[in-house]
DNA sequence: CGTGCGATTGACTTTAGTCAACCATAGTGG
DNA sequence: CCACTATGGTTGACTAAAGTCAATCGCACG
């Protein structure tokens, strides 16, 4: 999983893929709505998505929350901790979950070995700011309606990247709370852009589950323009 | 300056600073409002901030923008185009700048030889990260008033930490145009949020100059926790 | 002394938030 | 197997925050 994440992202070679392989792991399992890690936590090990959905989080002490990514499989949501000592935010997990752990010293020695290894997490993580980048601008100037839309764009997307989306459509196992926490709106206001959409004939949602009817048409509500992505989806393209 | 900057958010030793001052670098002046790079490009080389500063910021086709980040000097703000090849936004001056521009070959280079300024490089990145995913949380979950806040109080810290604010004053050039993009507001809402912590005495701002009067009633006033800077400055701290 | 940009103000509109009820569904325990 | 419960989705009526529009003010600059 890993490796296809990092080969999707960087062109790596056999000896880097094997080395990748020869990475002490261990497996963890975690419930839906679980820390994984928690805001103040000095982590010494980062965690690989291998199945579910992940979030960061930040809370205001006065309980108002904010999701400020998602993590698919593949991903390594707490690469940052690997050197940023103290965690500014919290991961949780949307829903069960199976990671892969390895200890940073591990890492930071592959990364030592093998260039193009850190390259491709260096990488990773530069991509994870762009998705930061593209939600400022959403949440900055993007209608509630808009910014759904773009959200479920980007899912798609990335899911399909990941291989987790046919034929348009994809598990979205998030509550109308927890997008509300991604998008900055309240779950009232997520509750009346999806049905907006839906009316629209753009998408249809069922039971945690995404089928967009419309791409095209989408992508024109929200503007949407994958290039932030930085991937190499068939989706990202002409399409 | 770079110099400075690496050396304080990670511990380089004398053959470390040796090598980043034999970089060959090409000083260039930006006028205030020009673009640096631009959404689109594929830079082949990244620009280290000696005197300015700096925003990033993104449009939506209809001409609605957003500032995604501001950086100082001694920051690299197109780090990201080592990895990233095109660039998902634009580079602007706030003010006249002078930047001093390396190659990515001659980057990568020294990342290859020397496995600390690679790090510390990549905690950069990762700081920018950090400072993406509070602009997030405040976008979302801060009203116009503690978000302006909020970055009055980001924005000291950095400063301070970049030796370029004194006794909680600090220069900053920006118009409540500027302000607004940053924040996702309409200049309306940012001139009424600013008179309003002006009226509670927490700040004086006059003529882009910004003095912080009352510390810690306006860290209280948008629950500032400067953990997410990762940086040393003392007024991240108790004060 | 104009000119023009940016800051400020007031009146009004729009969007999203709030509150509260109700519905639908899935899981629980009898 | 079915009623019971809890959670999440939906709806309507109302409120509040921020946006819009437009006029005016203040300054720096040519």
């Amino acid at each position: 999983m890993l490796i296809r994440k990092l080969d999707s992202i960087f062109d790596l070679d056999e000896e880097d893929r094997q080395a990748l392989l020869d990475l002490p792991v261990t497996l963890r399992d975690v419930a839906a709505g679980q820390d994984i890690v928690t805001e103040g936590d000095e982590p010494s090990q980062c965690c690989i998505v291998l199945e579910g959905l992940t979030n960061w989080y930040k809370m205001i002490p006065d309980g108002r929350r904010q999701i400020v990514a998602f993590h698919l499989p593949g991903d390594i949501p707490d690469l940052q901790s690997l050197y940023l000592g103290v965690l500014d935010c919290s991961l949780a997990a949307n829903t069960p979950c199976r990671l892969a752990t390895v200890r940073h010293e591990d890492l930071k020695a592959i990364c030592r070995a093998r260039p193009r290894i850190a390259a491709a997490l260096w990488r990773s993580s530069l991509i994870d700011g762009a998705i930061f980048r593209e939600w400022i601008l959403g949440m900055g100037r993007r209608s509630a309606r808009e910014n759904a839309a773009h959200l479920l764009c980007e899912m798609l997307v990335r899911l399909d990247a990941a291989g987790l989306a046919v034929d348009h459509q994809f598990a979205l196992p998030l509550t109308q709370i927890e997008m509300a926490d991604a998008l900055g709106l309240t779950p009232v206001s997520v509750n009346r852009a999806l049905q907006d959409l839906r009316a629209e004939r753009l998408v249809a949602i069922s039971r945690r589950s995404v089928r967009i009817l419309d791409w095209a048409g989408l992508k024109r509500v929200c503007h949407f323009d994958p290039a932030y992505l930085h991937c190499r989806s068939a989706l990202a393209n002409a399409d």
